[in-house]
DNA sequence: CCATAAGTGGAAGACCCCCTCCACTTACCT
DNA sequence: AGGTAAGTGGAGGGGGTCTTCCACTTATGG
């Protein structure tokens, strides 16, 4: 896949219809298929045929297939929401006059995301390619991630050896928790970031500071990815 | 599966033919089976197909089957010297005198193990049944973990906040980073493993020690769990 | 109200995978 | 050497999924 440029300007990609200069029903039913793929991909992983999510829309394959040409169209369509989450939250990061707040919450707030719903840290992680211009949205996101650490490393709230790579570590690391239920994931996923933090500090107090709770984990019965009994 | 006791005393389970009263070349075959089998499965990951395992090791499927007698047995099969591994590696801890150094010792061993060998996670945490004994081998093991925990926690080398359940969180943080090749995901691991233990100390230094050197890691190309193109 | 084009459902084609079956081959023992 | 039981390969039944196709339905604008 060698990165080319392809700007196509005004056109929805050569398949996709027009977005939403459809028929009223078929808006409505367009609607329908993405709330049932966030329901049945959330709860049984992207994975989910493509008949449950046309049952649980209560329409037949057909429909979804003539609105989302590919599987992981719909997938990536109906993690959109989620990715939104994400910009916002990066936004607000990069906007934060406090430069370390910023970052530490951004972060909390991605992995929560990709803690809580269930299959969204493959659309997020393995980078569907239609989910991004991909090209030049993410080289620059990574700029402005960059520059979100230095600035944070600036003002005394990361160690110096902190490096940008360690952030990719740190999601990866919190998407190992993801396929665990996730009423045991997030309180994981938040004591996980605790540990992380509290050795990112560039000064850490004497005393490091208190942990939430411990998750519900033990050896036995963790839910690894895809189990096949 | 309520957990019955089981106890199965002299037989090799009902239908798995005795180990090695096998004819010369059925063994023979048994082990290139089993070699194909971890060859397959470490670079194509546990879902691969038993057809790909039966061509590579230039025998037909039926071979795969009346040797193990179902999928999951080969893959946990194919795997025994990575869990062999793991509890030499426990038996080590156990026995060493420094409880602190034999618990971190034992953690690095196993998650490198977890992120070099690609599909053993899924057979070390999802808990294949047939991988372990179970009910009682486990309960043993989490025991014995328990004790080390206590000892190095004693032995001023933990946190007293560190709970048990950190030992699986850990595990599943790293385990999100085998679906890297392992040229990455080592020194992802590495260097995952030195911030955690950093923030487990009990004492830490008022300037924390280096870290292992960044993984080449970025947004771009971050290769999750099963992309489908 | 109706013509028409957009929209639809469900069946069917193509593929892939697990596992079993059985006629054939091969090692081993006498 | 030759009988016998263990071992083998590859085809195929059974189940599942993705995606396409097409006759039928339905919204909509004149």
């Amino acid at each position: 896949m060698p990165a080319q440029p392809s700007h196509n300007p005004p056109e929805h990609t050569p398949e996709t219809p027009p977005p939403d200069a459809l028929r009223a029903d078929a808006r409505r039913n367009r609607e329908r298929v993405l709330e049932a793929a966030r329901e049945v991909f959330s709860s049984q992983g992207v994975d989910a045929p493509m008949s449950a999510v046309a049952r649980r829309a209560g329409v037949g394959v057909a429909t979804l297939y003539r609105r989302f040409p590919t599987r992981s169209a719909l997938v990536t369509a109906a993690f959109e929401d989620q990715l939104a989450v994400c910009a916002t939250a990066f936004e607000e990061a990069l906007a934060d006059p406090d430069p370390g707040h910023g970052l530490y919450a951004l972060l909390e707030k991605v992995c929560t995301t990709l803690v809580t719903d269930r299959g969204f840290e493959t659309v997020f992680l393995a980078g569907f390619p239609e989910a991004l211009d991909y090209d030049r949205e993410r080289a620059i996101a990574e700029d402005r991630l960059s520059l979100l650490i230095r600035r944070a490393r600036d003002a005394g709230r990361l160690r110096e050896d902190f490096a940008p790579a360690d952030i990719p570590l740190l999601l990866l690391a919190v998407s190992g928790l993801a396929a665990q239920p996730p009423e045991t994931a997030l309180p994981a996923a938040r004591r996980l970031l605790t540990y992380l933090f509290q050795s990112f500090q560039a000064h850490p107090p004497s005393r490091p500071g208190p942990l939430p709770p411990a998750p519900p984990l033990d050896l036995t019965g963790l839910h690894g990815p895809a189990g096949r009994p």
